[in-house]
DNA sequence: CTGAAAGCGCTTACAG
DNA sequence: CTGAAAGCGCTTACAG
C-alpha cells in the first residue's frame, strides 16, 4: 500500500493531467481536444471529452489566462446603473455575449472620467479579452490605456467617423431635431430644451433642438434649461415649475431624457396645467413608466437593447479575428407620438 | 552589443522579477514588501515600493489568483438590475469592497434558478475571495455548489436563525405588517393586497399583510392579488384597474413594490378615482419618483444601502479571518407617511 | 527577516 | 496529428 502522498500544494482540484490521463493521451492534447482544435483526431478528441466529462474536470480559468494572456471577460463600461437605459443595454451584452464564452465584468463610472480610469487601470491587467465602453468622451490617459492595452474596444451610444473606430449607435444629434420637429408640426412655437446630466449625448440632443428652432427662426437661447444635475423625476418636477413660473408663454417642452419627462407631467398633474392643452411635453429613450403617465408621454425610442446586441457581436468578431475592420453602425430611433403633445 | 534576444513568450509587461532586481532582493522579497506583510525590514519595503513605482509595476492578478489560489473579486448574486433596490445595493457593496482592494463581480440571475446555478458554475471556478447572494431561496445544487466551493458567503435582504448563516437583512415580515397597520390606524377596513414577482421576499411581505388582518378580524383572501408577472409601473395599472371593478368597496391597497404602486396611482389618476378619499395607497422600498407622484406616495423606507454596507462590511471580515464567526444582523426600516394614505 | 526551490494549471512554440 | 519541454508571473512551504 502506496503511503498516501499528496503534493506539496495541491488544490484538491481535478486538472488537465487528470483528464490527459483518464483519457491516455498527453496534456497538450487534452488541452487542444477540449478547447475545439481542429488538429486533433476526431477519436482522441471524443475519449478527452468524455474522460472530462466522467471527472468533472473544469478548467480554471486563472491557469488558461496566465498561459495565454487572455481572460474570457469582456469589460463593460457604462456611467450609471439607475439609469434604465443602461440596463438593457447590459442585458442585451449579456444574452449576446456569454453564451459564447465570455462574462461581462461590469463597471460603472458614474459620468466620472476619474473613476473610469481607475476602473481601466484595475480590470485592464486581468487581461480582459474585449472591451464595451460608452462615448467617445473619456480622458486622454484613459484613451491611452485601451489603445496600448491592444484590447479590442467597441464604443457604444455615439457614432463617430474617425476611421478604425468601432462604435455602435445611433445620431443623438437627429433624434433631438426629430423630435423638436415633432413639437413644432403640433403648432408650437415657443419651444423650451430641458436637460440634465449635461453628458456629451445629451449635448448632442441639444444641438438638434437648437439647429431645428434656428431653421425654424424659433430659436431662443432663454428657453434652454440646462442643470447639470443628476437626472431624475424630482429634478423633472422642479425644473417644469421653475419653467412655467419664468416662461409662462412657453408652449412645449422638450426633456432630454424620460425620467426628467415623467417628473414635469407629475409637477403639470399636482399644479393643475393642461398636458397638451396648454404645454406639450415630450421626453427621450422611452423608459418604463412614460406610457403609462397622465397623459401618455411622447418620446423616442432609442435602440439600446440593439445597441447592446450588436456591439457585443462586433466584438465577438474582432476578439475572434473575423472582423478584420473595426466598423461602425449607425442604428434607427423611432418618434412614438402619445398624448403628451 | 548583445543580441537583442527576447525570451520565448515574454508578455513584455514588468514583472515581479524586473521589480526584484531592480531593488536588489528576490522576488519573494518584493512579493511581500508589495503586498505590505510584516515580515520585511521597512527600508528593504521602502525601496521595493519604489522600484515599483518607477518601473510601473501592477500585479499580473491571474498569476497571483493560480498562485494563491484565489482572486480579489467578490461575485454579486442578485435578481434584476432593473429594480432599483438591487442597484442601490450594488452601489453600496462597490464602494465598501473596491477601496479595500476587492472588484465586484455583478452576475444577475433574473429570479431563475437555473441562472443562478449557471452562473455560480461560470464564476466559481474563477475562484472569487468572497460570494454575496441574494435571500436565500436557491436550488439545492446551487447551495451545494456555494458550500463545497469554500468561498466566504454572505445572504443580503433577508434574515435567518440558522446558525453559521452569515446575513444581513431586515424583517420583510415585519415591514409588511407595519405598512398594514398603518393602513388599519387610518380607519380602512377593506385592505387589498397587489403583488408581483412572487418572490419570497413579496410573500413574507404578504405574510405580514394576513398577520395584521386576521388580528384585526378584517383579512379576506379575496383581496389579494398576486401576479407571477415582473413587478413594473405598467402591471400597476393593471392590477388597480382591475382591483377597483371587481372589488368596488377596497378602500386601500397595499402594493408591495412603489413600481407598481407608482401604476396603481397613475391609474387612479387616469381613472380619477380619488386617493387617498376613496381609496389608500401604500408601495414599499421608497423607489425613486414616489415622492413625486400625486399624491406623494406611503411607503417603507427599505435599507438597501445599508444591506449593501454591512454585508460587504461582514464579507471583508469573513475574507480576511479578522471575523471568525458568521453573523446575522437586522436591520431597521422606516415608514414614510406621505398623502396617498 | 530573507531566499532558493518548487509549484499553481494551463498554453505556446518547437519538433517530429 | 501528437508530444516533451518550457514558460506565463506569481506565492507557498521550507529552510536558515
Amino acid at each position: 500500500m502506496t503511503a498516501n502522498r499528496r503534493p506539496r500544494r495541491s488544490s484538491g482540484r481535478i486538472t488537465l493531467n487528470d483528464v490527459a490521463g483518464a483519457a491516455g493521451v498527453s496534456p497538450i492534447t487534452a488541452s487542444r481536444a477540449l478547447r475545439g482544435e481542429r488538429t486533433v483526431d476526431p477519436a482522441l478528441a471524443e475519449r478527452v471529452r468524455e474522460a472530462a466529462d466522467r471527472l468533472g474536470y473544469v478548467p480554471d480559468p486563472a491557469a488558461r489566462a496566465l498561459a495565454s494572456q487572455r481572460s474570457t471577460q469582456v469589460l463593460v463600461l457604462v456611467p450609471l446603473l439607475s439609469n434604465a437605459l443602461f440596463v438593457d443595454l447590459l442585458e442585451a451584452v449579456h444574452r449576446t455575449l456569454f453564451p459564447e464564452g465570455f462574462q461581462p465584468l461590469i463597471g460603472v463610472t458614474h459620468y466620472d472620467s476619474a473613476e473610469e480610469e481607475l476602473l481601466l487601470r484595475t480590470y485592464l491587467p486581468h487581461r480582459p479579452a474585449g472591451l464595451l465602453v460608452t462615448g467617445f468622451d473619456r480622458s486622454e490617459a484613459a484613451r491611452q490605456l485601451i489603445v496600448h492595452s491592444g484590447v479590442p474596444c467597441v464604443h457604444l451610444m455615439e457614432t463617430s467617423a474617425a476611421p478604425g473606430v468601432a462604435c455602435v449607435g445611433f445620431s443623438q444629434q437627429d433624434a433631438g431635431a426629430t423630435i423638436t420637429r415633432h413639437l413644432l408640426e403640433r403648432g408650437r412655437k415657443r419651444i423650451a430644451f430641458c436637460a440634465a446630466q449635461l453628458d456629451p449625448r445629451v449635448l448632442q440632443r441639444a444641438e438638434g433642438y437648437r439647429r431645428t428652432l434656428r431653421e425654424a427662426g424659433l430659436y431662443d437661447p432663454r428657453l434652454e434649461l440646462l442643470s447639470p444635475e443628476r437626472s431624475s423625476i424630482a429634478l423633472g418636477a422642479r425644473l417644469f415649475e421653475d419653467l412655467v413660473q419664468r416662461m409662462p408663454d412657453v408652449d412645449a417642452i422638450f426633456f432630454c431624457n424620460d425620467d426628467i419627462a415623467q417628473g414635469g407631467l407629475l409637477a403639470a398633474n399636482r399644479m393643475r396645467v393642461d398636458v397638451p392643452g396648454r404645454i406639450a411635453v415630450a421626453g427621450f429613450n422611452d423608459l418604463a413608466g412614460s406610457a403609462q403617465m397622465v397623459p401618455p408621454l411622447t418620446t423616442i425610442r432609442t435602440p439600446r437593447s440593439e445597441v447592446g446586441r450588436a456591439g457585443a457581436d462586433m466584438l465577438l468578431g474582432l476578439m475572434r479575428g473575423t472582423l478584420a475592420q473595426p466598423q461602425c453602425v449607425q442604428l434607427d430611433y423611432e418618434l412614438i407620438v402619445r398624448e403628451s403633445t
